[in-house]
DNA sequence: TTTACATGTAAGTGTTTGCTTACGTATATT
DNA sequence: AATATACGTAAGCAAACACTTACATGTAAA
């Protein structure tokens, strides 16, 4: 993971780890504590502290306390320049080019 | 990077990199050696080796030789995982609000 | 007001990255 | 045949990663 100037903010980092895309998946449900994430993971607790200050870091979840938890938000927004990015591509895919062939074909029959 | 247990195909890890992000979109528009795409960065060709190599594994990219030298080809489909991924998180995206917003508005009209 | 709980942070460690320079190898050119 | 070109690979190294255990802090419960 190339870390940026400012030491933030690189989202195509924070997800490259397996443990942060799931755990952002699992924030798609529900916002939820870090003892809640943790119990999907096996390894340790802080561990799983480090990797949500990854994703914090770049941005891609907020922090809410709550008394003595804090429960992590999703904010799917800051997927955007993936999304973005992975859609320069989007001619190359093949539901695109099925979604072509359809029309050729469907024009070809009229 | 996360190496899977083969050691190869971390799509995720392999676009991690800003400099490899920039490799698959110069061979969005054409094959080109590695010569040509060194041209366009600042480090060694050596590194630029070892990035198209990470490249490789991931199945981002194919070699093809020509003579002396190795022409890289772009395998869009390999970023499928990615796409599916983030795909996940369509419905959170601000134009699917919108394409939402547009047909709840038009029926409304209705 | 002790005690338990939820969590972050520090320190330590082995592994992986990302880069460099030096070198090896195959193909073209002269 | 000798040399130049286009690469890959090896070795070395500093920095970053990913994890662990131990500890600090703040809040709730007894």
């Amino acid at each position: 993971m190339v870390v940026s100037l400012d030491g933030e903010q690189d989202v195509f980092g924070a997800i490259s780890h397996p443990a942060r895309r799931q755990m952002l998946d699992l924030l798609v449900e529900a916002d939820r504590s870090v003892n809640t994430i943790a119990g999907h993971f096996q390894m340790s607790r802080p561990a799983v502290s480090q990797h949500l200050r990854i994703l914090l870091d770049a941005g891609l979840v907020t922090e809410q306390r709550h008394g003595r938890e804090r429960r992590y938000r999703l904010v799917p927004q800051r997927l955007g320049p993936v999304r973005e990015w992975i859609a320069h591509y989007e001619r190359f895919w093949d539901d695109h080019l099925q979604r072509l062939q359809k029309q050729l074909s469907k024009r070809s029959k009229e």
